[in-house]
RNA sequence: GCGGUGGUAGUUCAGUUGGUUAGAAUGCCGCCCUGUCACGGCGGAGGUCGCGAGUUCGAGUCUCGUCCACCGCGCCA
């Protein structure tokens, strides 16, 4: 292997600087070209500066206390390079840019700027500009094609493909080696770029109109026949696992991967920008029993003793308040031991956050913000801030606490209506409006889309979450139609016709009976409805705050009560009698009915934690015994202090339209929590386990079988 | 813990009412082929039908159990 000259080195590491440098100029100029073109205006001309520097300066004002030295500059910039150089790196120019519709994935090159010995390009660097040129290349074949004299390989690496061709009568040698090569071979390939000839190109390649001509070519490594195909998109997916290191090798795949790449650094960079310290928090720490299970881990110094990794850094984070350093973050691991779903990981990140001094308004602003930030880095404009709604009112007119607003469907209150029906069924519910629901769900042309069976299997679906059947009217052209008609006066059919605003072609499906269960079963049917008649546009980012959460819930057939959020929410109105009328200042971010991040304003003050441990039935002691360092700092000057925190991974899945949050994690665990890779869980040594003073009771069930 | 769907060649799938030697495509191996890019042609190998019982003269197919994967319920302060 040839080695690099140290003038060659620096050359290669002078050019791609210089590429870089090139690249985010000349994507400003397009910036600035598109908006010259937006407002009427030809060329780019000496105004343009300081049209562009207003633009971005009524865009992002409060980013130009940061980096702008000085705002002498917008009225008199004449020019877009005076402009550029009054900002204090190019880096921060182009986060400013992000503001006006700017694609940071899309400039940020593939090709990284420190020297490799190994290769001189990445596949996809190369273009017509290199036709001549002698290139050295690496990485796989990603399918060869021997026509018995000429070899074509179509060699791959993280940016794609490119074309080599090994030919006998250019270099025998060469040839000789391709025509060992099989899928997925590692090579080492040097040559010439030459330009591929009339009617030879390759349009689906973004290298089609060039090949590289093969003189030395190097098997660095082979391969075995893959278990599965790379790029068939109906490969099972617990192959996709076992082989995992393989199926990353998919250009989707390394796209996820990269964008999720982008998305954090996006986030630490705007935080960082907003003086948060990231700071991170112990993975072995104290078992917290309440909430989700804790994993344990044994302790072989404290035998008969357990660590437990962190369900949130959590206390942590506020424990940092205290110790002032007022402003933190972190990109943190959490672990829950419960089952998994295809949005649920037992192992999964969230982005952490937590400041002092601030209001709900603070955190909510740094949340949208960063929000906004990360969504730009991935490609896409959202607006903030976002809408909020009320906890109560998303209950009752979407049934739960996390609307999905891409589409509309409101459940609409109708239990009065029922008040002196003859359905004595009805009317007994209808008689307790406060613990009692009855919604409407009007489906518009949902009579025209639904058949008798649709709306059996609709019936079928609201059963399994509790509902005892589901009523329906329909209307019609010569009028509403439904058993549950007779039980109503005239009166109330009219009132319901004006209330729901129906249509011939609609349809009403009803919810009766205890709120908690219509709530759920009715705001499931909206979506299942809104699903079936292909309401959703999978396009959209709908944001929204949901505020004003209740501080406790009452436990299903328990008597305590449960703390909604969690027990460290500062609440608005402790010494209201009724606990289940105290709200907190506790607020979630939904993302198309997903529950993306949630977060409050923490309580400061001991005498209010003290409070609220009492009420959810935890005696002294016991919050001593597990709170009790919270507690203690809480009695040193602990800082009003709020925060929230975002789940990374679904936030990607979102943001990559993924069905499920495995896609977006590299090593993911299967839905019994196991690797399909490493085998982990596994069984341990006697002698590990004899060390921790643990002995295993039971049998696992394959020996337990026998 | 519960409900649903699936498990047949390396991969993706088909397989009739229970009835000869379980098929296809792709991949793999060998030979041929100098402009392909889903290269092409000829030939070949490859299966404990997830596993275990049962019913039957006979089970990929029917029954029971079990394991694995996925979706959901419970659970996830």
């Amino acid at each position: 292997m040839a080695v690099t000259s140290a003038r060659q080195r620096d050359q290669r590491s002078i050019a791609a600087d210089t590429y870089q440098n090139i690249t985010l100029f000349t994507h400003a100029c397009e910036i600035a070209s598109e908006y010259a073109d937006h407002r009427g205006t030809d060329a780019i001309d000496s105004h343009f500066g300081a049209m562009l520097f207003e633009h971005i300066f009524d865009n992002v004002k409060q980013r130009l206390e940061f980096g702008c030295r000085g705002s002498q500059h917008h009225t008199d910039t004449p020019n877009l390079q005076i402009f550029i150089h009054s900002i204090p790196s190019l880096s921060f120019l182009l986060s400013i840019l992000t503001k006006i519709k700017f694609v940071f994935a899309i400039i940020a090159p593939l090709t990284s700027t420190t020297e490799m010995a190994l290769r001189t390009h990445y596949c996809t660097d190369i273009n017509e500009n290199n036709v001549g040129e002698r290139v050295e290349l690496a990485g796989w074949v990603n399918s060869y094609r021997d026509h018995g004299g000429i070899i074509f390989i179509d060699l791959r690496d993280k940016t794609g493909l490119i074309q080599l061709v090994c030919d006998p009568a250019d270099n025998e040698k060469a040839h000789k080696v391709a025509s060992q090569i099989r899928d997925e071979y590692v090579l080492i390939a040097k040559g010439t770029v030459r330009r591929r000839g009339e009617g030879l190109e390759n349009p689906r390649l973004k290298t089609g109109k060039i090949e590289v001509v093969v003189d030395e070519l190097v098997i660095e490594n082979r391969s075995e026949p893959m278990p599965f195909t790379l790029g068939d998109p109906n490969v099972g997916e617990d192959i996709r696992l076992k082989y995992r290191y393989l199926d990353l090798r998919q250009k989707e795949m390394f796209e996820t991967f990269q964008l999720r790449s982008k998305a954090a650094i996006a986030a630490r960079n705007l935080l960082d920008k907003h003086g948060f310290l990231e700071v991170e928090t112990p993975i072995l720490t104290k078992s917290t029993p309440e909430g989700a299970r804790d994993y344990l881990v044994p302790s072989r110094e404290h035998v008969g003793e357990f660590y437990a990794l962190p369900q949130s850094p959590q206390l942590f984070k506020q424990l940092l308040m205290v110790g002032g350093f007022d402003r933190y973050f972190q990109i943190a691991k959490c672990f829950r031991d419960e089952d998994l779903r295809a949005d649920r990981q037992p192992e999964f990140t969230q982005i952490d956050v937590e400041m002092s001094f601030c209001t709900q308004e603070d955190v909510m602003k740094v949340a949208e913000e960063l929000l906004h930030a990360i969504f730009a880095a991935c490609g896409h404009e959202i607006e903030i801030p976002f809408n909020r709604i009320t906890y109560r009112e998303s209950m009752e007119k979407y049934g739960n606490d996390r609307p999905d607003l891409r589409f509309g469907l409101e459940l609409v209150d109708v239990i009065d209506l029922f008040e002196d029906c003859e359905s004595p069924i009805f009317a007994e519910i209808a008689k307790y409006p406060k613990i009692n629901r009855i919604k409407a769900l009007k489906v518009p042309g949902g009579d025209n889309a639904f058949s008798r069976k649709i709306i059996k299997e609709l019936e079928g679906f609201v059963t399994r979450f509790g509902a005892k059947g589901l009523a329906y009217i329909q209307v019609k052209e010569d009028g509403l139609k439904g058993p549950i008609l007779k039980f109503l006066s005239d009166e109330a059919i009219e009132t319901m016709k004006s209330r729901l605003d129906l249509q011939i072609g609609d349809i009403v499906f009803f919810g009766a009976g205890d709120r908690k269960v219509v709530w759920d079963y009715m705001g499931r049917l909206r979506s299942e409805v809104a699903r079936r008649l292909d309401m959703i546009d999978e396009n959209r980012f709908e944001f929204v705050w949901v505020v004003d959460f209740p501080m406790f819930e009452l436990e299903e057939g328990a008597l305590h009560l449960k703390a909604l959020h969690h027990p460290f929410t500062m609440p608005k109105n402790i010494d209201e009698e009724d606990a289940e009328a105290i709200e907190s200042d506790a607020y979630d971010i939904v993302l198309n009915g997903i529950e993306l991040g949630g977060g409050s304003i923490r309580i400061h003050k001991l005498d209010i934690q003290k409070r609220v441990f009492s009420l959810l039935g935890i005696s002294d002691e016991e919050a001593e015994e597990k709170f009790g360092f919270l507690l203690d700092a809480l009695k040193f000057g602990a800082p009003p202090h709020g925060g929230f925190a975002l789940g990374f991974d679904r936030l990607m899945m979102l943001l990559t339209k993924k069905e499920s949050i495995r896609d977006v994690i590299a090593f993911p665990k299967t839905q019994s929590a196991t690797c399909l890779l490493t085998h982990a869980p596994s069984p341990v040594d006697e002698a590990q386990l004899k060390e921790l003073g643990i002995r295993i009771r039971k049998q696992p069930k394959s020996d337990a079988a026998e």
